[in-house]
DNA sequence: CGAGATTTTGAGAGCCTTCAAAGGCGGTGG
DNA sequence: CCACCGCCTTTGAAGGCTCTCAAAATCTCG
């Protein structure tokens, strides 16, 4: 997005000193448990939920390499969700402290991170008016095109068709729907032509049509950065 | 919060220097507009929402004297959000060059936004596992306990009585409800002994059975801002 | 006092859930 | 290599929560 000067890039690396590796299903951090850490992730898929007192799981947002992950450490004693890896997946935890250095030494690293924040906010936001105001069928619509957004920002490569990655159960928690009729959703969307599936691949056969179904903006694009201060 | 240094307190003074006041009911930024400013509310109660493409909105949340608004702007070269004013209000605008500068000048001002940041991002997955996962009937109580709390952080001297100041219409694209369904509900939970009303306001009358009926937290509770660096 | 906005109430319909069970797939151990 | 097992996907039927449509009652403000 930006050029990082070389202390930039030396302060980012200092975050990324440590490695942790997690098996896919694992626990990095339970809503409520206490915690002093935070994490960026460098590689694999992760997921934010939190838990309801019926048992219902709500997935808040999924993770890919190189967020920032666990910022409400910042600000909470107790986390107030929980993180789970998808897939196998590494993380570099860090300590509160020395995100206080990287914003004291760094101030346009601050505003990138302030940057990174709103562009999450309105994932965030997009999400919220789907499942306020749109059909199951849109729903499932948007979050087919939230994960290729996503998977192609790190994999230029991959074309219409990408591994989703997640299961009938995981997007029901995501988009508030029961598995069951998530089922139903896909197998509509392929019916009409949009999408076709095998073996947990999905194909884009109809771009154009899905993203109308979903009411899609990429968040990722659109950006307007010139504001940023001078680095250092 | 976090008692401030007479150096930041003079930046933030700066920001607030011009104000442009807001009639009830007045657009103060229309979504996909071009936008270049940033403002703190100082006075009254707005709302940010979108409008989806079938005419429904969705309110995303409610913004009340001390909020920086309209944030997003540092990112997005098109506003992603509406921002309304639903009381006469009053605002104070400056640059995104401004913030910049604040960043730069006083790296625990940066630190206290980014917790701001954080703060509204857990007021934004509270509602949206709300809406993913819960009731009518509980998202309407949730509303109704947001409401109580934000105005009592301003006017410590209202007790259990309060101007909700928000129509069942806007209560209603708040929670993803129909206007209709938003008068049932509040009827249910008033004649279940939770609540009371009359003209406007609202009494609550049993909180404890509320706060359950809707899963609360209060995001406002709980913070912990050790960790923050030295003002300047 | 009149007009428009808001609240309230009723009836019927539809989207999505719940409950239940069968089929498919990959992985593991013998 | 095969049988078994657990997880995931798929399908059907019935029910309920919430919506839509409609209209009356009440409130607010000029």
């Amino acid at each position: 997005m930006v050029a990082l000067t070389p202390g930039e890039q030396a302060a980012l690396e200092q975050l990324e000193e440590r490695e942790r590796p997690l098996r896919r299903g694992a626990t990095l951090q339970r809503e409520n448990d206490r915690c002093s850490e935070l994490f960026i992730l460098r590689k694999g898929m992760m997921m934010s939920s939190v838990l309801l007192d019926d048992g219902s799981r709500q997935i808040l947002r999924f993770l890919f390499p190189g967020d920032m992950i666990a910022v409400s450490t910042l600000v909470y004693r107790e986390a107030p969700e929980t993180l789970t890896a998808l897939t196998d997946a590494m993380v570099s935890p860090f300590e509160r402290s020395a995100m206080s250095r990287l914003v004291s030494d760094h101030p346009r690293l601050a505003a990138l991170i302030l940057v990174h924040n709103q562009i999450e906010r309105a994932a965030l936001t997009d999400r919220l008016a789907a499942l306020g105001r749109t059909s199951a069928k849109a729903r499932v619509a948007a979050i087919l095109l939230e994960m290729r957004s996503r998977i192609r920002m790190l994999d230029k490569g991959s074309g219409k068709t990408f591994t989703l990655g997640l299961t009938q159960e995981e997007i029901g928690d995501a988009t508030g729907l029961t598995a069951v009729h998530v089922n139903r959703m896909l197998r509509q969307i392929e019916e009409e032509g949009m999408i076709a599936r095998e073996g947990g691949r999905v194909t884009l056969t109809n771009e154009r049509a899905l993203a109308k179904a979903a009411n899609f903006v990429d968040r990722y694009a659109g950006l307007d950065l010139g504001w940023l201060p001078e680095g250092r």
